[in-house]
DNA sequence: TCAATCTGACAGGAAGCCATGTCAGATAAC
DNA sequence: GTTATCTGACATGGCTTCCTGTCAGATTGA
């Protein structure tokens, strides 16, 4: 029986179907956070990733299934150089919050195409916006603890805890869109400083 | 030349176009605050109010003129409450902005369905994007200015006062999501009472 | 009662999108 | 060079929605 894949432009059917996919993601990223949820037509990814459907639905077996790998990854971003941050030491305390929320505003502000996917559009897509909602949780619990872990007795008991930790996040969430949209006159270095600023305050006595 | 009008059911002509506006909107307010925004689809919404698509062009332009009127009618009732909270004198500084974040929540919360058409659901539509975030806007600057009302020369300066007041209405909307969503175990007071505390502890010195 | 107006039901065009299918031409293996 | 596989362009069906138009029947005033 002959080998039903063969090598093609010099990859195997493995690479391209892997460099396809990855185009794919980019192109999502691209047109999601540029022309909105509304704009991230199964046309336009494709387009931008100059592959055509079928190749889609090769990789992915719908629209939202694309755009939520789309958003994971971005979370997964978030999420990782967050941990990294804080498993660094710093000199302070504070020092080691100002880190871990830099690197939590870094990733969306670096790139505000990010930024864009993971506070606005991604809201505005029904099948996004359960798994949206439950990242914004983890993260507000996420920051509960480490208020724990900083603080000890004291920080505030539950349910304060709780309730300062998505103030937090949500807070900071806000702060990150007003940026995105130009809506307020910042920097993001004001903004992690800011939100330091807050997160000490706020989360002990 | 005889009347093109004349009174039908009781009422006049103008009576009814009234009645069927009002219908409208309120249609509108339980079908996006119920179904969100995908379920409030003409008809669904001209099914709720017991209306045809015929009468809703004679008092709406477009699906998206009618969710602008039944969003717009909520933020004006939020601001309506609030001022009046803050005209009507208070025990303590902090009983007023106490009285005044209670006016906000009520709102959202005595009616879940204004909660989430206006914290949730005119995020998920575009042509209500843009009106939304200038109402966060709004109310974000609001709070920056009671602040210096309340605390003169300490309060914070710009930008902090600025960055405050979005850090602040931010953290108090995903608040009130997280209770529309029934993803935190609080009740409405506690979050006035959470949301108090943040208010003083960050806008002054 | 009669005629004019008003009302609700329904049909159907136009548009946009998702998803699948077809097909000629390009590329690689033999 | 020949054959089988792979690729991109395009066409089509099916679905949903907005929005307009038609029409018989109900309600009112004369």
């Amino acid at each position: 029986m002959t080998p039903t894949t063969r090598r093609y432009a010099g990859m195997s059917a493995d690479d391209r179907a892997t460099e396809r996919r990855t185009r794919l993601l980019e192109a999502g990223l691209e047109v999601f956070g540029t022309a909105g949820a509304a704009g991230a037509t199964m046309t336009a990814i494709c387009a931008q990733a100059k592959l055509t459907e079928r190749y889609f639905y090769q990789n992915f077996s719908s629209r939202d299934d694309l755009l939520r790998h789309v958003v994971d990854a971005i979370a997964e971003e978030i999420r990782a150089a967050a941990l990294t941050a804080l498993h660094t030491p710093a000199d302070t305390v504070e020092g080691q919050v100002h880190n871990a929320i830099a690197a939590f505003v870094t990733v969306l502000t670096d790139d505000p195409r990010k930024g864009r996917v993971a506070m606005i559009e991604s809201a505005a897509v029904d099948s996004l916006r359960a798994h949206r909602r439950e990242s914004m949780r983890d993260f507000a619990r996420f920051v509960a603890e480490q208020a724990r872990d900083l603080y000890g007795d004291r920080a505030w008991p539950e349910p304060q805890s709780q309730i300062n930790g998505v103030l937090f996040i949500g807070g900071l969430a806000e702060l990150v869109v007003a940026w995105l949209y130009d809506e307020i006159d910042v920097t993001p270095e004001q903004i992690v400083d800011a939100a330091t600023h807050h997160f000490v305050s706020t989360t002990h006595r």
